[in-house]
DNA sequence: CAATAGATCATCT
DNA sequence: GATGATCTATTGC
């Protein structure tokens, strides 16, 4: 994965995610949703209008990791990705488990069926290990890394945003429509 | 099955 | 000291 498959318009970007692959280790699956954060004009955006040392890495290299602790006890993962000179993430929704299925089982500490194991940001980070260690990580290459789609995935879906209070009619919600693994 | 309360902490004001 | 891009367990019908 080169920089400029991450430096073009966030939308784009979030869209092009499914059906890529996340990797982190032995664990990995196929992105089936993602949202989209822009820095400019999206009030539900951390960066929007304050811009601070947290929210910095929204304008920085494509492809960089930003781990979020929300509520407490949840992490979210989300990808740098933004037109030159914007702002703006790709957050990761949910995943298709394709290897490690015990490894999440044991991270989770549940037996979910594998649809289930990563069907939300927080259950993804679980059971792929992400936590505030890896904020920043640059996921273009290396041990923690995202890899193309291979082929195409099947039809995407566009809709509105999930469990945010701000701009929630904006349609900045992608998934792949039917799969068991999206979240609801 | 649908609705809801509670957990809990990094970051910013 | 307020806030929040969530999940899970527990209620009540």
């Amino acid at each position: 994965m080169r920089v400029d498959w991450f430096e073009r318009p966030t939308e784009e970007v979030a869209r092009a995610l499914l059906g890529a692959t996340l990797v982190h280790g032995r664990v990995s699956g196929t992105i089936v949703e993602t949202e989209a954060y822009l820095a400019e004009d999206d009030p539900s955006c951390h960066a929007c209008g304050r811009r601070t040392r947290r929210t910095e890495i929204f304008w920085g290299e494509g492809g960089l990791a930003y781990v979020y602790l929300c509520y407490g006890l949840h992490w979210c993962l989300n990808v740098v990705a933004h037109a030159p000179g914007a702002g703006g993430v790709v957050l990761l929704r949910a995943v298709m488990p394709i290897a490690g299925l015990e490894l999440m089982r044991k991270r989770r500490r549940r037996d979910d069926p594998a649809v289930r194991l990563a069907s939300g940001p927080a259950r993804l980070t679980q059971a792929f290990g992400v936590t505030g260690r890896l904020n920043g990580a640059d996921m273009k290459t290396g041990d923690f890394r995202i890899e193309p789609a291979g082929r195409n995935p099947g039809r995407i879906v566009r809709g509105p945003r999930i469990g945010i209070s701000k701009a929630k009619e904006l349609p900045l919600r992608f998934w792949l429509a039917g799969n068991g693994a999206v979240s609801r």
